[in-house]
DNA sequence: GCTGAAAAGCATCGCCT
DNA sequence: AGGCGATGCTTTTCAGC
């Protein structure tokens, strides 16, 4: 299992915010960075990426350039709050390639996805596949019509 | 301006899931992957970044372990939908560190946050300082308790 | 826990197909 | 468009402080 070293120091802090800013920059030059030289530099963001502090690196991907038209959220409520009920909606939105994010939502029974459609007709069916989900009580549909800010990750700037 | 190629052929498109699954994977690796020799590849990877279609490239932190306990998102309803006032709330949330992402919702007037705080005080905060905002009518907070999936960016299997 | 040197591996260029 | 070979960097290990 993973996660937490006892301190993160302000070394460890810098090569987090140089790499969420920019996660394929050079060994080198995050050393260069960060005020040390390569090889300390590389055994912090090892030993990061075995506590699990670091999770992955990612290519962040333009959704329209792929013919993803489409960005919503789907505010979700159950009929109960049964814990084999809220598993079994969990399982099933897991499986579908369109949900990329389902978050339970405190005050219980509530989802709250990140959902995307390749064009209105495929948001469409995918908000009655939900709909009609023999656990979904209701859903409200909170399509994205504009993006005014998507900054990836935390503030470590602090 | 950039984006768009006019096609995105079954390599590029193999190119991107690699690397938005793992960002920092070297040329060599992925060249492999994609049956390629290195050359091709990287002046293929340059070109999804010229095009705009690959915005960057970050590592996924653990916001817990770096001490940030909540996240949560807000839906914001704000009093009119004056052009003027959409625009004003969005460059306000803009300069908060806190806030993450900020997405307008169609049918308007409405704005969907993710934010995230230290804890339970700071989350307070934060959403007083929501529904004070002289344009903001109401705020609702939708806490993650727990987050069943979370996949970065876009399907590309399909 | 850092440095510095050294070996292996990678990115990148020019040229050829 | 893709491949090959050469060059200069980068990564990574290891000995020593």
């Amino acid at each position: 299992m993973p996660d937490s070293i006892d301190n993160l120091d302000a070394v460890d802090r810098q090569i987090l915010a140089e790499l969420q800013s920019d996660g394929r920059m050079t060994n080198v030059e995050l050393a260069r960075r960060v005020d040390l030289s390569a090889p300390p530099c590389l055994r912090r963001v090892r030993r990061l990426e075995e506590a699990g502090i670091i999770r992955g690196y990612h290519a962040e991907v333009d959704p329209v350039a792929l013919g993803w038209e489409i960005t919503f959220f789907a505010l979700v409520g159950l009929e109960s709050q049964k814990q084999t009920l809220l598993q079994a909606f969990q399982e099933e939105v897991k499986q579908w390639p369109e949900v990329r994010e389902c978050h339970m939502i405190r005050g219980g029974g509530d989802f709250l996805l990140r959902v995307v459609a390749r064009d209105t007709a495929h948001e469409n069916a995918l908000t009655n596949r939900l709909t009609s989900h023999a656990t979904v009580s209701r859903v409200q549909t909170l399509q994205t019509i504009h993006t005014a800010k998507q900054v990836p990750g935390v503030p470590l700037e602090m």
